[in-house]
DNA sequence: TTGTATGCGTTATCAA
DNA sequence: TTGATAACGCATACAA
């Protein structure tokens, strides 16, 4: 570790020590730090020598103040899937390891009425340069309005594009969702459940479309006993399975909006007794710890949520550095989903 | 929503505008945000009037650039498991709900060399007022002692008090344990199995020990064949099934140091067509979502990892505001972890 | 108990 | 392209 030069005292130095070693005006060490284009290189190495010797680091608390803004991102978020929430944070720490930026983790209570107002106080305090907003709150067009009008750069993160690509994250949940449901039809199954996300989600819609896309290009359709509402709970799952599956003639196969609900359903099976995959496939959605600690384990979407982390926090930095940092042309800001195939798929049994 | 008043031009209101209304100096202002004991109860008022009036909101950056902190309070965390995190986090935003703190995530990597310097930077550059370390790193003195030299309070999460109690949160891993095997024992379990976590960790060592402290008071043993090295993943709890499952006599009960190694022990039982809990009880740790997810549920032991959060916060914020905010003197820094029964603990099969 | 002058470390303004 | 000086919004030392 090199030893750290001190300033003037045992302080940290300052931006007054480094322009007084470089031999220039502390506006110009700013100038350097924050990359300023009207600077010659010869002063500009300067700077960074005597910056190198100091071992200065510029104060973010000073730069704060001076800004107007703090080199921070905020991470809003009312998630009930721990997992999600975790995975998205290491995408974005990864994003913002090497720059200057640190993250702020606020969760908010869509249920409160004050929400709308809590995010508010908390934006113009803190300052961040930029939110990113987790779904389902991420849905919410007010909350994009309020980060918008207090100069809060902001992207949120859906299940389908939400906003202009540049507030945007998504994945194709539709898409891959179809694509599961087609393995099911080409493996034999004509009878196939479906339990559905919480109303107001647009992630569950979105699944719901993906999942009657593909009945459809069948010629099949979803008896209505084959529907359970649900609201991505265990307990919901368990619910579900125990309409559907009482059934005289249950479905072959079922499509969970979640892994959580598909463990739900799955418990019941294996409490009556029903061999799955043998008599029932489960198909589930997120690619949750729980669809590999269950047994059989789970077939499912994974969900390429670290990447859509990575992919939130760089178009946020994006904006905030401008050119700079500018994501490529091509980068959709759709991140493809995957369907992976576990034990709890088969065909289904012979009549 | 209150129209909020605006100081001089169409910006947030500052301390001279309060001061200004009031009647009094900025100086007069500061004191009463930060709680000055010399102030007349009539001023105070005058200024919390003009405070309310105006919508003041002190500005987190520019005090920090005062004070040389920054009302911040950091989680450093490498842990594996998201939940835990999650919950703890919750918890901590609980406690820190009403206060003007906020939440800094700072996930590290333990495995790196630079773990020490990184955090060192990341503390010197944000200067939070303190830090909370979960396990596994809270277990690392030298972290501990890092933050100490740079005056950065800390609290160190762990499942036995690891430093004096001003620094700990922990719960009773051993005796909890302990008291979960006498169960298994009194319904008459006499050959238990043992999966162990990761070397290196306290909270493996903890566990392990509670598990014998039963055991020997019952004057059993555990043989050499019925335990199992493990990493607190699930993969290990499979290699552990498949090493302890497999033998003739295998054990009646397991006791798994985590949830997910228990549910790897679980699919294994499932796999070879052992009824669990008929043939085989299960005991895990942590009581995560897989606990309540896999089939049939788990028996384990609930963290109060949440409260552990809220405890934290709050020894930090005393800490932080002396007197006002002092803990009660009779507040222990250990929260008890609690045994819950589910469906994977039965009496063992007759001989 | 209150006020004045000054500092915290950086960026912005505007003239040179 | 650079520099002197004034913000940025609040806290501290010291005086009143």
């Amino acid at each position: 570790m090199a030893a750290r030069a001190t300033g003037k005292s045992g302080k940290q130095p300052t931006i007054n020590d480094v322009a007084a070693l470089a031999g220039v005006s502390k506006k110009t060490v700013s100038r350097v730090i924050n990359r300023s284009e009207f600077i010659t290189e010869k002063t500009r190495l300067a700077v960074q020598q005597a910056i190198e010797t100091l071992g200065f680091v510029p104060n973010p608390q000073a730069r704060a103040l001076a800004f107007r803004r703090n080199f921070l991102i905020a991470l809003l978020h009312d998630n009930p899937n721990a997992q999600t929430v975790l995975n998205f944070q290491q995408g974005v720490l990864d994003a913002i390891k090497d720059s200057d930026l640190a993250l702020l983790v606020r969760p908010v209570d869509r249920g409160s009425g004050a929400m709308l107002e809590d995010v508010r106080i908390f934006l113009e305090k803190q300052r961040p340069i930029g939110a990113m907003l987790l779904p389902p709150i991420s849905e919410n067009d007010e909350l994009a309005a309020l980060c918008e009008s207090l100069g809060v750069r902001y992207v949120r993160v859906g299940s389908a594009l939400l906003d202009d690509a540049r507030h945007c994250v998504s994945s194709n949940d539709r898409e891959v969702v179809a694509e599961a449901v087609r393995k099911l039809i080409a493996l034999g199954h004509r009878r196939i459940g479906f339990v559905r996300g919480p109303a107001g989600f647009r992630s569950a819609a979105e699944r719901e479309k993906g999942f009657h896309e593909a009945l459809e290009e069948a010629g099949l359709s979803l008896a209505d006993d084959h529907y359970a509402p649900g609201n991505y709970r265990y307990t919901a799952g368990v619910e579900a399975g125990e309409k559907i599956l009482s059934l005289a003639e249950p479905p072959t196969a079922i499509f969970c909006s979640n892994d959580e609900m598909a463990a739900g359903v799955m418990s019941v099976a294996h409490g009556k007794g029903m061999a799955v995959p043998g008599e029932l496939s489960i198909i589930g959605f997120d690619d949750s710890p729980t669809a590999t600690h269950i047994w059989p384990t789970l077939s499912t979407v994974r969900w390429p949520i670290r990447e859509m982390g990575v992919r939130a926090a760089r178009t946020l930095v994006a904006d905030f550095l401008g050119k700079e940092a500018k994501l490529a042309e091509d980068e959709s800001p759709v991140l493809p989903s995957t369907f992976i195939e576990r034990q709890s798929v088969a065909p289904p049994p012979p009549r």
